[in-house]
This record gives structure tokens, C-alpha cells and sequence, in this order.
DNA sequence: TTAAAAGGTGTATTTTGAATACATCTTTAT
DNA sequence: ATAAAGATGTATTCAAAATACACCTTTTAA
């Protein structure tokens, strides 16, 4: 049982997203610095979140991204349900892949089903504003306590 | 997000070894003729839950398998952990691949251990017995209800 | 007006782990 | 003895995720 380490970035980039503020910009370079994740993955991950309209990017020198919205209005749970798309816990899951011959009758799908559903209630209780309520520490452990990141 | 096909197996063979009782045993042959996978998964799985003490198997003539235990002392939660090991759900999890600098002022593995806790606890109100309380309708989805399945 | 900085996009390759298959051994009832 | 049943280790296949590469477009400051 795992999430796509592609989930776990799309997080990342939110949280330092989350960050910025006012006309601040995050850059995809500061990002792939910060994590030691290659420039390449942060791009991907980024040009999903774009589309996805949860962050919005700029173009050109000084561009770069920021929330599409405030970071109380983006979801948890929403966000790795949309980001982790397929749940297909058991063959059952999938009609058209099942050929398990008791799934008519079996209470098992619906146990899963429930487990799921808890899973995902606990995590729309948070917003990314919870994630980054710790601004100063977060800050301080990605090295951005300085206040002068002019590169 | 998914559990391993093996996780699905093994519940399944359960449920099948559940609906045979006092020295009514189950073959290999039998499961992976019913759930139509090949004898060597299943094999397999039932090696696996011989090991951890689930089922009971008995080798030669007249041999099979059957629960080690009462089906409602086989707890699917505990079950469902056993069988899925690793819950790397983000890389954070994993003391030694780890290296995301903010992890230690990080909320979200707390969050995310949080609805994982959630989902095994829904799984840990289930047992064996719950799965197989509709004995009747699952034979018959087997195709075993007509009382005479010697081969 | 052009070069550099920034993101956009498609495709290819690598890696990993699950899923599956094969071969051979051991046990035991008849 | 032998056939039925499970035990076990290893090898192969396959799919998906992870990663890398190449090149495009937009923007803006010099």
C-alpha cells in the first residue's frame, strides 16, 4: 500500500508554494533545490498542478508559480484523490478486469470501501493551510530564513 | 493507491478455506478453480498463510488446508496489515531513503498516518466470520452448492 | 531586438516490483 | 510403490512508476 512519490511532490510543491506570499513567486529551480528533486519532475508536477487550477504560473523572466487560490481552500483529501486517481483496491474494484465469481455476494469490497471512505474523511478535515502553519520552521529548515534568496 | 494482488488472494483463499468445516479440508486445486487462478498463486498464498499461522495444511492423499484458528479470531485488519508490509505512503516514512528537509517540521505524515490509522480501524471491526455470514450465497456463487463436489 | 530566464510539452529510457511460470522436492494415505 | 497433495526456490514476464532528454513558447530586461 503506497501513494505515487509523484503525490508526495505535488504535496512539496504546494507546501513551498504556500509559502510565498503577495507578489512572491516560486521558481521550479528553488523548488528542485530545496528538495534535491531533479528540475524535470518539478516541471511535471507543476504543469499538472496548472492544469489542475491549483496554482497558477508566469511566464518569462520573474515568472514563476503561486497558489490559484488560498491555501485554506485547497483540500487534503481532494487533492490525493485527484492526484492518486485509480483506486482499485481489489480486483473487484475494476468491472471489466474482475472475473472473481463470488464479488455478488461478497461483503469484502464494501468493508474495503468503508476503510477508504475513513481514510479520506480524515484527510478533508485539513486544508494546505494546516501544512503551513509552521511558516518560520518550515522556512528555517528549507533554508529560506534569511530573508535574501536574490540569486 | 492500491493493496497487492496477493492481499486480495490471500483474503480470498480465506474465505473459501472459511466455508469448509470440522474435517472438511480445501485443495489448491479446488481455489484455483473457483477464483480461476493458477494453481501455482495459490500455492503460493496458502504457503505464505501456512507461515503465518492462519491456515493448517495436511500434505498427501486426502490432504488441503483448513483455518488454523475460529474464522471470527481472524481479523481482517490485522490480516491486511500482515499481508501488505510496507506503508512507504510518502517518502518520509522511510527513515533511510528519507532526505525531504522539512520533514521534521513536516504536519503532513502526521496527517496522512492519522487516515491510514482511520482505515485499518474500520478493518480491525471485521473478522473472517463477517465475510462468510452469507455461507450459502457464496457456495452457490461457487458453484458448490449442490453438495457433491468429490472429484 | 535579441538573449536570457522562465515555464510547457512530448517522448524515451530506466528501474522496480508485482505477477506469473517453471521445475523439482517432500510427505503421506492407500 | 505410487499417486495425490502440499513445499520451495528460482526464473521470467510485464506494467507502471520514476526519471531523463530534447526542444518549444512566452516574457522581459538590457
Amino acid at each position: 500500500m503506497n501513494l505515487k512519490k509523484y503525490t508526495d511532490y505535488s504535496l512539496r510543491v504546494l507546501i513551498f508554494t504556500g509559502l510565498k506570499h503577495g507578489e512572491e513567486r516560486a521558481r521550479i529551480k528553488e523548488i528542485s533545490d530545496v528538495y534535491n528533486i531533479s528540475q524535470e519532475h518539478v516541471r511535471k508536477v507543476v504543469h499538472d498542478l496548472v492544469k489542475r487550477g491549483l496554482v497558477e504560473s508566469t511566464r518569462g523572466r520573474g515568472g514563476g508559480i503561486r497558489l490559484a487560490k488560498p491555501a485554506n481552500e485547497i483540500n487534503i483529501g481532494m487533492l490525493v484523490r485527484e492526484l492518486e486517481q485509480d483506486f482499485v483496491l481489489l480486483e473487484c474494484f475494476d468491472q471489466g478486469v474482475n472475473h472473481c465469481v463470488i464479488s455478488p455476494g461478497c461483503s469484502l469490497k464494501h468493508i474495503i470501501n468503508k476503510a477508504l471512505g475513513a481514510f479520506f474523511k480524515v484527510l478533508e478535515e485539513y486544508t494546505l493551510e494546516d501544512l503551513i502553519h509552521n511558516e518560520e520552521e518550515l522556512k528555517t529548515l528549507m533554508g529560506m530564513d534569511t530573508g535574501d534568496r536574490k540569486q
